[in-house]
DNA sequence: AGCCCTTTTGAACACTGTTCAGAAGGCGTG
DNA sequence: CACGCCTTCTGAACAGTGTTCAAAAGGGCT
């Protein structure tokens, strides 16, 4: 019972993460396990160890497919001649793959490493790349702003842009009455932007920016 | 080995939601099982659910507790004269609850329940105030604005600070260079706020609110 | 003293991720 | 062709999880 070697290694890597994309979509985070993914391969579940270092290597290399489609989609907005169309498309693509996708969504952005181990480097370039290319946009949006400035907005608006999604894929909108995910992000990026943009063009210090300071 | 009769079943719940928050503050989320309550409280497992449904309904009654100390203190500076101080006064707590206390932050925010049920009415009753606190602040910060746009505002603003506090208590921040919780709330206040209220007061279809529209 | 009724438990069930000795099978060499 | 090697793969076990339930243990009442 060894060897069928009907798939190379990358391949049954790349078949084991096909099968949680799919297990994970159809039946929520909650379904997803060892046992469950092996035995969908067909094979025994300690196969899994010599494709992957354990449960949270696998889901790391699900999450880095599901980023690197998010990147890709955001990298295409990105030659947008309006930078703040350009951010609002983002910000759609990352509200539409919350809602489309909520599992896999949820597999990306609420799975915790066990004992709190480290993600490796080649996850974290992944999101890192992400606060960057929001970062680019701000910087066509307003270049008079120090690289500091940008940083600080670029996290404060996908850190906003987030937890929108955050409700949304946990169902917390829909108490007391219904929020209409897409006009609240369109509601952050338009009021955020347009006070961000007009103000960060003055001296740090300046208290006066919004008519009458206190 | 029956009946010790040392507490009546309400103190026992009491102490068993106490051991929850301690074992969880100490050694986080996932140290915390139904067997090392019950181990530390000196009983077998299976006694407490003679006080709590399941896992799920202790998490509940411990999160009510967390969240009724955040409730508190928000409602403390609902008092505050100026509104826009009130609000960042309340979103200042929710920042730190989720840096002082990120375990039991995380056990509010992202516990989600088993096998899909729906959370009681005694515990939504609670996260449904968070949201009417901050509306009724928006609405002594722009009282033209009509409910519909107060409620999308107050969950879009609650919403952007949540997703602040996930990315920090997730230790999402730090990559790519530290950045501020406290400074991104403030930004993220300030600016949202200040175009939020000017240009609310307007009629809905209004293209020219800033100055030049596209 | 005997009964009842609440409180409490031990043991079991069905899961989970993970490890590891050893089996199974393809491949190169004698 | 046969032998041995070496990779691939598995079965079984370990330690853990939430949950259930018959039965035991003990306090209070008649």
């Amino acid at each position: 019972m060894a060897r069928r070697n009907e798939h190379s290694k990358p391949e049954l890597r790349a078949l084991a993460i096909g099968t949680v994309r799919t297990l994970v979509a159809e039946q929520g985070l909650e379904k997803l396990s060892v046992r469950e993914v092996a035995r969908r391969l067909g094979y025994a579940p300690a196969m899994l160890y010599h494709l992957f270092d354990n449960l949270d290597d696998l889901i790391l290399h699900v999450n880095a497919d599901t980023l690197d489609s998010l990147l890709d989609r955001m990298d295409a907005a990105s030659g947008m001649e309006n930078p703040e169309a350009a951010l609002t498309a983002m910000a759609h693509y990352y509200l539409d793959l919350s809602r489309a996708q909520t599992p896999l969504w949820q597999l990306v952005f609420e799975h915790r490493m066990a004992n709190g181990a480290e993600v490796p480097a080649w996850y974290a370039r992944r999101t890192r790349s992400l606060f960057l290319i929001v970062e680019r946009q701000l910087q066509r949006l307003a270049p008079w702003a120090t690289e500091e400035e940008r940083r600080l907005g670029a996290r404060t608006l996908w850190g906003g842009l987030h937890g929108i999604c955050v409700l949304q894929a946990n169902n917390k909108l829909d108490v007391a009455g219904d929020a209409d995910p897409r006009a609240m992000v369109d509601s952050l990026l338009r009021h955020y932007l347009a006070d961000w943009s007009a103000t960060t063009n003055r001296s740090p210090g300046d208290a006066s920016r919004h008519g009458d300071g206190a």
